[in-house]
DNA sequence: TTCCTGGCCT
DNA sequence: AGGCCTGGAA
């Protein structure tokens, strides 16, 4: 198992072809309304090890991104549902520190978990959810967490990202993220034209199913690399695209280029 | 007002 | 699949 934060941010064109389909890709692309579907694939491929190198340079560093155990990546992913990470880094610790497994969490009042996610937002949400995760994980999984999607899913509020992202950051198994910053970076990049719930579009999961590298250390640094771009370069309003690694080959910066 | 590593209800 | 919601922060 690599300690490495981030995977492997070291690859080439060449090495990502053979853990692509290249094919589906392009007609992935082509069904979202992509122009030039071979040629924006092709482009892709060649700027995602600089995607991966800036990642290795300025990717943020969390804890939870230092953890390969279940629980500490779960419980993240349940704090971070839209929620920066930044905040989320303020109170993990603590968190963790007071319910180091679920069987704490289940034995816990909602007064003591109400307080300690009080200052992220979604109090009410977020209590109910990880008291629920506590007493099903306690209940029934022997105080350990569940090795799939489908049971990850199980405690109310924890839905198709955060259990997704529990498998890929904990446990290494590559899956396709859709968040806003994916569909975002992924939209612009491409000239993929996403639909109002990215996150609830088979095409899109579909899309980026076929872009993520089959290597587990791969995907984890693809994920991450979209995932930070998106926070910190490519943001939803006035992205800061001079800054941007890959805007060579992006058609929403080269399309403003053109328009100044 | 909009955004943040979405998810639930209808 | 579409609408709607939760809260702190920018």
């Amino acid at each position: 198992m690599s300690e490495l934060p981030f995977g492997k941010t070291r690859t080439t064109p060449d090495e990502l072809r053979t853990q692509i389909d290249t094919a589906a890709a392009v007609r992935r692309a082509r069904e979202g309304g992509v122009s030039c579907p071979e040629q924006r694939i092709d482009r892709f491929i060649q700027i995602v090890p600089d995607l991966l190198e800036w990642l290795e340079n300025h990717g943020r560093e969390y804890p939870w991104r230092h953890s390969s155990d279940a629980w500490e990546v779960y419980i993240a992913e349940i704090l971070l549902q839209r929620t920066r990470g930044d905040a989320v880094a303020e109170v993990y610790s603590a968190f963790l520190d007071e319910f180091p497994d679920p069987d704490s969490l289940a034995n816990a009042t909602e007064e003591d978990i109400r307080q300690l996610v009080e200052p992220l937002g979604f109090v009410n949400h977020r209590t109910r959810t990880l008291k629920e995760v506590g007493k099903l994980f306690s209940a029934e999984f022997d105080g350990d967490v569940p090795d799939s999607v489908e049971e990850l899913k199980r405690p109310w509020r924890a839905g198709e990202y955060s259990a997704r992202a529990c498998q890929m950051f904990a446990r290494g198994k590559p899956m396709a993220l859709v968040d806003a910053n994916f569909a975002r970076v992924i939209g612009r990049v491409l000239g993929y034209e996403m639909p109002v719930q990215p996150h609830k579009s088979s095409a899109v999961y579909g899309l980026l199913e076929t872009l993520l590298p089959t290597s587990p250390e791969l995907a984890r640094a693809f994920n991450l690399a979209i995932l930070d771009l998106g926070a910190l370069i490519c943001t939803a309003e006035h992205p800061d695209c001079k800054s941007c690694p890959i805007n060579r080959g992006c058609v929403y910066y080269c399309t403003r280029m053109e328009d100044e």
